[in-house]
DNA sequence: ATTTCGTAAGACAGCATGTCTTTCATAAGA
DNA sequence: TCTTATGAAAGACATGCTGTCTTACGAAAT
């Protein structure tokens, strides 16, 4: 039968939501734990002092979970400040401080969104669209830089602005980053220099002021 | 009780060798025809018209099937003429052939690198060694590379060798590849193109006589 | 003719997922 | 204060996959 009476929360509404901080906490650290080890919900229930089937109730299934943490690490990680670097006037200055940008959110959530892109590659729909919908943010993004450093001339002799929008697609992705930071283990700052300067000297003409070459290792 | 006679294997020596072919091309196919789901031994199985335990005591385990595979794509993937490619004479050219050689190996068997790649990555010891002693190999055939750049003097000004291996590594990787041929869904001469120029662009000073830019799309 | 070994067939335990039902405690409404 | 809606716990259950083990057969080698 449906409900016979309003019923408003307030206080109990608190509560779930803290629930739900609770499961998504312990799936971030039980990936930070393991990186590179499956993660069973009932280690994630353990963890986070839940019973298993209320991980069902809150987020519907695995899927959702993981869905749900995606969503969780684009909206607290930092994303919306990398997308108004990208959008400053000076499209060149967008570039390496997008690139920064970028650098620095995966660092600080590696090995969660190591297994997240991963798992999106392996399983199509055991991450639910939360991969997808981040995915294809970056792709506009890279798409509308492109065409702003055609428009502000600051594309080299030849390059045109797909083209430019494929490389950056290239150097912004995650496993560019990860190639670097874990397959030869560089630090942030050596990643950001190394993808913003291949960026430019494979995009941009020769730059009036700036040096553009790292320095630390 | 220890083999009490001789026994050399000849006939069924071949036959065993069948059964494990059978088994590593139905592995192959289940992973062609869906790319993104989750393999079961017991369709591999049944695809190759095998018991499921054979599997096992063939290969050991799951890790080793797959293991099996990876180590089996690099001897009949063409990894050696790749090694070849990057080996020759001129570093500037081994540059651009090794990429070349390296995308094409990477387009023949896309979905089952994907696989492989994203098994290792997600669940450590899941595809035994195999991509990793193949990720290894590219490393070292970078890092040599890099350096007869830097000997041959073709690296730019500003540009060491050790900048150079990083900036290799990165773009010979598969996943810069699928970045590109996958995210892109650029067409294989693309994305060499796009790959090579970007290498030279970032790390080579400007070439005497070769054309660099990618003229299809 | 006898022995050896590759393979089939299947039982079994372990573990994970997903669904469902029952129960409890607590806050909102009256 | 009393009732009701709801978040969450607890756990049973079916299903599917892995990994190990045992038994049995048939064909090739001796």
């Amino acid at each position: 039968m449906p409900p016979t009476r309003k019923y408003e929360q307030r206080l109990r509404a608190q509560a779930a939501v803290d629930t739900k901080r609770r499961i998504l906490d312990a799936v971030y650290q039980q990936l930070v734990d393991a990186p590179s080890e499956p993660v069973s919900l009932d280690k994630v229930a353990k963890l986070a002092e839940v019973a298993r089937s209320t991980i069902y109730t809150v987020f519907g299934s695995r899927a959702g979970l993981f869905d749900a943490l995606g969503m969780d690490l684009l909206h607290r990680g930092g994303f919306t400040g990398m997308v108004h670097a990208v959008l400053q006037p000076d499209a060149r200055q967008g570039l390496r401080d997008g690139i920064r940008g970028n650098v620095h959110m995966y660092a600080a959530h590696r090995d969660v969104l190591r297994a997240l892109f991963s798992m999106a590659q392996l399983d199509a729909d055991a991450v639910g669209g939360a991969v997808q919908r981040l995915e294809q943010g970056r792709a506009e993004g890279m798409n509308g830089l492109a065409r702003r450093l055609h428009e502000q001339h600051t594309l080299r002799d030849g390059a045109t602005a797909d083209q430019a929008a494929d490389v950056l697609w290239l150097l912004t992705g995650f496993d560019s980053f990860d190639l670097l930071f874990t397959g030869r283990r560089l630090s942030t700052d050596t990643v950001t220099a190394t993808l913003a300067d291949t960026a430019e000297h494979a995009l941009c003409r020769p730059a009036p002021d700036t040096r553009q070459d790292r320095t630390t290792r």
